[in-house]
DNA sequence: GATAGATATCGAGACTTGTCAATATCTATT
DNA sequence: AATAGATATTGACAAGTCTCGATATCTATC
């Protein structure tokens, strides 16, 4: 797998994990949330919760804020928005117009010579 | 990383690779696709296209019609209402009252003398 | 049935990822 | 400055992923 540099993939890939999804509905259900809460949320050491942490920054997912000795995340609605525009470009049975159709119909048995497939 | 099993993480992986995404935006656009008109997308072999149509399909994606020689690929609708479900479950500034919010603000110097930090 | 074309499966190689223990860095308190 | 606690970084390992060439399977045609 070649690393990714597509900030859609990136985005993707971030939420594409067990433990960084439950970190990402963690952030939505509270809004902020101290880095230490996270430790509990798998049963995951803290250096792996920084990891995660780590990633969904560099993805562009979340924030972070130090107030004292603590550090708060919370998610960039950019990521939300951005997200949400993926979701929506993908649809199901976008079908094309019927004689757009008629071109790619199953075995085309009575095409040209050159027939070469569909496309 | 343990091969996921959760159905989200299934379908959030899937989306997670450009190769991929390209497929499922091509059958966004296209509705249905030939398995053969893939090949070209990204300039990968047919092994790889096949691949990757396995782990859309696994993944609860896309289906698949066989049509005398071809297959044609096309996007599940489910999958595009749970994407689009997990997209809106994902939401940013979701700040608790006010009220929640103070027993949370930063260096706690004045609480009692249990303090265990956030939570 | 033999052939040709489309698609799937297998096995292998290069690379990425998730996780941890150990350690470093930073902040606030004493 | 010394201490204690929170977070980040490093190095390592097991396991997963993407890609390919070779090969198998399936369908339609001759």
């Amino acid at each position: 797998m070649k690393r990714a540099t597509d900030p859609d993939i990136l985005l993707l890939q971030a939420t594409a994990d067990p433990t960084r999804l439950s970190i990402l509905r963690q952030l939505s259900t509270d809004g902020e949330v101290c880095a230490c809460d996270f430790s509990d949320c798998c049963g995951i050491g803290q250096p792996t919760v920084s990891h995660h942490l780590k990633v969904l920054r560099e993805a562009g997912w979340v924030t972070s804020e130090r107030r004292g000795t603590w550090i708060w995340y919370s998610i960039r609605p950019e990521a939300v928005a951005r997200f949400r525009e993926l979701a929506g470009q993908l649809t199901a049975g976008q079908a094309r117009p019927a004689a757009a159709l008629l071109g790619r119909a199953a075995p085309l048995t009575l095409l040209p010579a050159d027939q070469t497939g569909p496309s």
